[in-house]
DNA sequence: CTGTTAGCGCCTTCAT
DNA sequence: ATGAAGGCGCTAACAG
């Protein structure tokens, strides 16, 4: 059987409270007996269990991350992320992934963090009303990444903004008519993407005096096999694009296969510009707007942490986007030219 | 204060014992007292602490997992597919990122997991024997992927096989000067592939009655740059290769891309088949070798939770590869033709 | 600075 | 079929 800390306190000499506060490293403990203490469990190989240091505490040491879809290179970026914070800090990490709004909605109702974390991240989802409500039934300090909400932390950029970073660049290479290939505002799972990246895109438009096309809008559902459909579509019209704008990388590739199947050249003939800055996006010479993917991650679980340090008012950080021009927008030889 | 057992019991006119096993669905208790104290349940909304119930019980509902890099495709495949099942079932899933070799070091020295998983998996790594030996005083079932050893369960492919088959697909096309783009087997991380794939690429040449040429076989790192870097090698050489078979799809993509930029064209003049069928295999019209990356992770996991049930010996299971031609080595319009 | 003593909330024999 | 009671291994007052 495994040490317990009965066993460091007999070996060492002391009370089982003193090798308590010794392990954690409590104040008002001698440095002499501290040693002692630290000497005995080293040789008894001892860990504390952490249920019976959870159960005693109440309090978890565990952080549940509810993320969408873990397979999808967003949600991969930002797990790991967060894992490097939370394990440096001593926590466990609880994955919950949707996988559905199925899934989705056995979260919200099940809940099954309950007792058992003692913050909680939220990745890229809408929430409802309802959600928002269970959530409060936790008390707990709630992170949210990409998106926001009054009473949670959250971390995200601004996707209004990032959206007219990307059209704004088209527009300034002379294109006036821009499609968009985006993600369903009506999708079950309610990302939030979606809707700030369609204002921004047609604010653009119309701070540029140009009138907003609905038919030049078309849902890619952030595949590529979507993006491709989507701007089959596009490539179908009376009068066809010029440009496209992808709210996603993904969707950008799949265009761009649609658009070079139709025998049309890119950018030549249809620029197209994507967003996330995805790790193939280089690789592709996809122009993008590049979102600080691990770091949101980063940002909001040291949020998270430090307000359990010590209470704080939820905070809420927008990180900055960029612009990253490739071939996909201004001339060059091939798709396969400088990146 | 959420409802304890006790709540449940007096609201059920029950003692705890009674509660305790009507919600864990013991038998031995009669259905009406069982309704009693699950309607109880209901009404106070009562979940069991799952810290107090694994230290009653000794058993913590938790698998560990620990994978190479999370953000990585594979990885976090496989991390999906594991999450459905443990969840499925009732378990919760603790992530371990090793992220380098010093975190694998961190891993196996401080053994987080202690005291803390009924089980761990293990994802593409190839154990030294004092990381077996780590292991093996947890005392617990341990599952690998993607690798195998005594002892342990393990569901996996066979590399060398797979290999084979990449090659000799090749070879069927008539190539005779065939390069390979691989992992390091020397590598601080020693993920298991390299070795095998190797091993597989001289045994199909061998069994061609063609020569092992060592200046054919290059690194790649598993990355896009260092499959570009490679390939740029290769292109160097005094003859040049007229086929290259990368290790991972991710390599295939950048040697790809160093062969176009040479001027040359893919399959005419170099033929690629990676590995994997990684999501944008297809998108980038890449033959490859399909591995079944999720089915991999709800083998283990089911393994696991079946040996958990009740103990039985470790099993290793062997899953089928499948090549999948695409336009990467058969004769095409374009890359973007097929796919 | 250190020890004593209640719990934390549940599981699990052992009785009945 | 049900209840009583002793832990599980630790934390956190409270004494001293």
């Amino acid at each position: 059987m495994a040490a317990s800390i009965e066993d460091v306190a007999k070996l060492a000499g002391v009370s089982i409270a003193t090798v308590s506060r010794s392990l954690r490293g409590l104040p008002d403990v001698a440095a002499t007996t501290r040693d002692k203490v630290l000497a005995a469990a080293r040789e008894l190989d001892y860990v504390a269990s952490p249920f019976a240091a959870r159960l005693a505490s109440g309090r978890s040491s565990t952080v549940g991350i509810v993320v969408p879809f873990v397979h999808r290179w967003f949600f991969a970026e930002v797990l790991g992320a967060v894992e490097a914070v939370l394990s440096q800090a001593g926590y466990d990490l609880l994955l919950h992934n949707l996988g559905s709004s199925e899934g989705r909605e056995r979260f919200f109702t099940v809940l099954p963090v309950r007792k058992r974390v003692d913050a909680v991240i939220i990745v890229s989802l809408a929430l409802t009303e309802d959600e928002v409500e269970a959530l409060n039934t936790l008390e707990l300090p709630i992170g949210m990444l990409g998106a926001a909400h009054p009473g949670f932390f959250s971390v995200r950029i601004d996707d209004v903004t990032a959206a007219k970073q990307a059209v704004n660049h088209l527009l300034s290479l002379g294109h006036t008519r821009i499609a968009l290939i985006g993600g369903d505002t009506d999708d079950p799972m309610r990302f939030t993407p979606p809707h700030h990246r369609l204002t921004g895109y047609e604010q653009a438009l119309r701070a540029a005096d140009l009138t907003v096309d609905h038919s030049l809008e078309r849902l890619g559902y952030f595949t590529v096999e979507g993006g491709e459909a989507a701007m089959l579509e596009l490539l179908g019209l009376p009068e066809r694009p010029t440009a496209v704008f992808a709210e996603s990388d993904e969707m950008a590739y799949g265009a761009m296969r649609a658009i070079r199947r139709a025998g049309l050249r890119v950018p030549e003939d249809i620029g197209v510009i994507g967003f996330d800055d995805h790790s193939t996006a280089a690789l592709l010479d996809l122009t993008t707007i590049r979102q600080p993917v691990a770091e949101q991650g980063v940002r909001i679980a040291a949020a998270l942490l430090a307000s359990l340090h010590d209470p704080i008012e939820p905070t809420d950080l927008v990180l900055d986007t960029e612009l990253v021009i490739r071939g996909s927008t201004v001339k060059a030889a091939s798709v396969y030219a400088e990146s």
